[in-house]
DNA sequence: CTGGTCCGTGGGAACCTTTCCACGGCGAGA
DNA sequence: TCTCGCCGTGGAAAGGTTCCCACGGACCAG
C-alpha cells in the first residue's frame, strides 16, 4: 500500500508537509494541500492508524469485556455505547470473557497491550478491573453493571437490590409469602445485590427465610431457569412465586411451567427481571424490573471518555447508580389460596397490566462535573456507592 | 509505561536480545532468558501491541461490520466469530452501521485504515464490500447473511429464499390461499430473496399475486411489524395467514393481533423467521424457519481465517449457504372457513408443535480445501452462488 | 536599509518493536 | 592446527507516522 513517502515523492514535496496537509494542518498552502490530496486520491493511498497511534500514543480505540454475547443485558450495552463511541470518534473493541476468571484477565491483558485508550469492564469476579491498576495505572476503565469491590474505579450499574425489592414488594402485596428466588452464581456483584435486596424485603415483610429459598446456579440462562422451577415444583410446594432474577432465567422458568401444565399466574406467579422486548408477548406477559439499559450504556460511555479526555485525580471514583421501574404485567395474580388469599379462583389479576413499557424511567442523568450535579440516584446511595469526592 | 529499551537497560543486553528472549526465541540462553524475564515483570513491561503490528505488518485483529447491534441475529453471529477468532488469538473489532450505507462506508476505511487483518461485512447495500477493493485490493472480506452482488467476494449466507418457500408450503398445506408478507427495506438482499422464495413458491402453488401482497418496510423491527399488521387488518381481510420475515417483525405482528383481539392461529397464522430463544414461549409459540446461526458465524470466521493465512487466489470466490429448517409450532393452524377449509373450528394444530428445536439443523460443514469437500448446501445451489473453482 | 515576524516547507528525531547481519568464541572435523 | 559452522549476543535498519525545529522568503515597521 502507498504510504505518506510515496505522496511526497509524487508531488515532490517533504514528508512533513504531506502530513500536515493531510491531517488539515492550517499551515499549508490550498493549492499544496490540493496537490498532495491528488496525489493521495491517486495513488490510493491510505494513512496507516498503527504508525499514527504509535506516535500519538493514543489509538481512539476503547475494548468492552462483557461476559456473555448472547444477552441481551449487555448486547443492548455494546449496543448503545458503540454509537455513543462512533459519535466521537472511537472504535469499539469487543470482548467476551464467557464469565471465565482467566479469560477476564487475558482479555484484559490484552487490551492493555493493544492501547486501546480505554476501557469499560464487566468484571467477573471480585477482583474486577484492579488488575488493569497493576497493567497501566493510567489507562481509564469504568465497570460496568457489576461492581468488583472497594476499588476506587469508575462504575455505572443498575439499582439491582432496589429493583429485588421492589418486586418482592409487588408480589407480597398481592398476598405471596412463600417465593422463591432463582439467582445466578453466587459470587457475582449483581447476584448478590439482588440477592440482598430480595432478603432485605423479605425481612421488612416479615416473611421466613425458610419459607423464601434462594436457588444459587451455574448461570443466569435459561436451561438453569427451567433445572431450578422443577426442583422447586418438587422439592416446594408450599411456593406461590417465583422471582427469576434474569430474563432468561424467567424464560426458562416460563417453559419448564408451561411444560408441566402449571398456570401462570393461576397457580404460580412469576417475576423476571430487566425488559427485553420479548417480555411482553410471552405467554403470560412477565411482570418484571425494568432498567434504562440504552441510558447506562451511554452513560458508560460518557463517563470513560471523560476520563479519557482529562487526567484522571487519583482515588477519585464517580459511580453511577441507575434507578429502574416495576412494569407490571400478567405473570403476577393474588397468592393462591395461601392463608389469606380472599380470592380462590386466584384469577383477579394485577390491575395495571398492559401498561406503557419504554417511556423514559429515569430522569436524564449528568455526570459530576460534566455539567449537572445531581447523580440519577433518588435517594443517597449507601457510601460506599455514592461519588465521592 | 515501560518500553524494550528500558528493560534492556535494566538488563545490561542489547535490545534485540531481550526482545527475543521475551517472544520465546530458541536462540537465547535459559538463564538471559529469565534475567529478561525478571527485569521485565520488575518493571511492569507490556509489549507495545501496535509497534509490534506496525513492524510485522499484521495486527491480529478482524473486523466485523454488522447493521444492527440490538438484533439477535446478527449479535449471535457476533458472538461466536468473537470466540471463533479469541481462539485462534484474534480480537474482534466490532462495527455498527445502523445500515446506513454511509456510515458502512466509513467503517470499511475506518477499518483497513486499523489495519485489521481481515473484515466479516453485513454489506447494507448492493455495492457491498467493493469498496474494501478498491481501498486494500489485498484485504481479506467476506460477506455474511447478506450478498452484495456479482463480485468475486467471499460469502457465508443462509438460504432465505428456500425459508421462505418451505413456509409458504406449510401455510398451503393447511389451507391458506390469501399470505401476506411483512417484509423489510426493498434494497437489502436477504429482503429480496425472502421475497423472490415467497414469489416463487406462490406461482408453483398457483396462488395469486394480488392475494398475496407483500409489504415493504422500512425496517426489521418490531413497529413495522405491527404497522403492517393494523395495515393487512384494515386493508386486506381476505388475508389469514401473515410471514413476517424476521423476528422481530413477527413480534411486533404478534403484538398487533394481540391487541386487537384477533386470535392468533384461530383467526390468523403468523409464522415467523429465524427462531430466537423466545419464540418459544411467545403467545402463542410461533412456526418458523430456523438456521443455524452459529455455525454460520464459525463458518465466517473459519473462511476468513483461512483467506488471512493463505493467499487469495483472485476470483475465486468462496460462497457458503446454509440451509435451515422448519420448526413447526402453534401459531399456525387450517385456514379459516376460507373454501377448502374442512375444520369449521379452525382449530386442528399443526400435528408437530412442540418438536424440539436446537438440534444441529445442518451437518457440520466444511470449507472447501479445509478438508472434506462437502459444501452445506443439500442440493446443488443455483450457478451463481456455488462455490465455484 | 535593516531587524523582526510570520508563512510555508524540509528534514530529522521519536514512537517501539522485530528482524537481519555481523561478530566473537568455541567445539568439531579435516 | 586450521577452518568451518553454530551459538549467543549487540547493533542497526525498517516500519509509517507526527511533531519539533530550522530555514528562506516576504512583508512590515522603524
Amino acid at each position: 500500500m502507498a504510504t505518506l513517502k510515496d505522496v511526497a515523492q509524487e508531488t515532490g514535496l517533504g514528508l512533513g508537509t504531506v502530513s500536515r496537509a493531510l491531517s488539515g494542518h492550517p499551515r499549508v498552502r490550498p493549492e499544496t494541500r490540493q496537490q498532495v490530496e491528488s496525489a493521495a486520491r491517486k495513488l490510493g493511498y491510505q494513512s496507516n492508524g498503527l504508525a499514527r497511534a504509535l506516535r500519538q500514543s493514543h489509538s481512539n480505540a476503547v475494548g468492552l469485556i462483557i461476559p456473555d454475547l448472547e444477552n441481551e443485558f449487555y448486547t443492548t450495552a455494546a449496543s448503545v455505547v458503540q454509537s455513543a463511541l462512533a459519535a466521537e470518534g472511537y472504535r469499539l473493541v469487543l470482548c467476551c470473557s464467557n464469565n471465565i476468571p482467566e479469560v477476564d484477565a487475558t482479555l484484559l491483558g490484552s487490551l492493555v497491550e493493544s492501547r486501546v485508550d480505554g476501557i469499560i469492564h464487566v468484571p467477573c469476579t471480585a477482583e474486577g478491573s484492579v488488575r488493569t491498576r497493576e497493567l497501566n495505572p493510567d489507562l481509564p476503565v469504568v465497570e460496568y453493571a457489576r461492581q468488583s469491590g472497594g476499588y476506587a474505579v469508575d462504575a455505572v450499574i443498575g439499582d439491582d437490590d432496589r429493583g429485588s425489592a421492589e418486586l418482592v414488594d409487588h408480589l407480597v402485596e398481592l398476598g405471596h409469602r412463600h417465593i422463591a428466588m432463582i439467582a445466578g452464581p453466587a459470587d457475582l456483584s449483581t447476584t448478590k445485590a439482588r440477592v440482598a435486596g430480595f432478603r432485605q424485603a423479605c425481612r421488612r415483610h416479615r416473611l421466613l427465610n425458610r419459607d423464601c429459598p434462594v436457588l444459587y446456579g451455574p448461570a443466569y440462562d435459561v436451561d438453569w431457569g427451567a433445572a431450578a422451577t422443577e426442583e422447586i415444583l418438587r422439592g416446594r410446594p408450599d411456593v406461590t412465586a417465583i422471582f427469576a432474577s434474569s430474563s432468561r432465567s424467567a424464560l426458562g422458568s416460563l417453559k419448564a411451567l408451561n411444560e408441566r401444565g402449571v398456570r401462570v399466574p393461576e397457580d404460580m406467579s412469576v417475576v423476571g427481571f430487566l425488559n427485553p422486548m420479548w417480555f411482553d408477548v410471552s405467554d403470560p406477559p412477565l411482570t418484571t424490573y425494568e432498567l434504562p439499559l440504552s441510558d447506562m450504556g451511554a452513560m458508560a460511555a460518557r463517563v470513560l471518555l471523560e476520563r479519557i479526555r482529562s487526567p484522571r485525580a487519583a482515588g477519585d471514583a464517580n459511580v453511577v447508580r441507575f434507578q429502574g421501574r416495576l412494569v407490571v404485567r400478567s405473570s403476577t395474580a393474588r397468592a393462591r389460596s395461601q392463608g389469606t388469599s380472599s380470592d380462590p379462583t386466584g384469577r383477579s389479576r394485577a390491575p395495571a397490566a398492559r401498561e406503557p413499557v419504554r417511556d423514559a424511567a429515569s430522569p436524564p442523568a449528568k455526570v459530576r462535573r460534566a455539567g449537572a450535579t445531581s447523580a440519577p440516584t433518588r435517594k443517597p446511595a449507601s457510601a460506599a456507592l455514592a461519588p465521592h469526592e
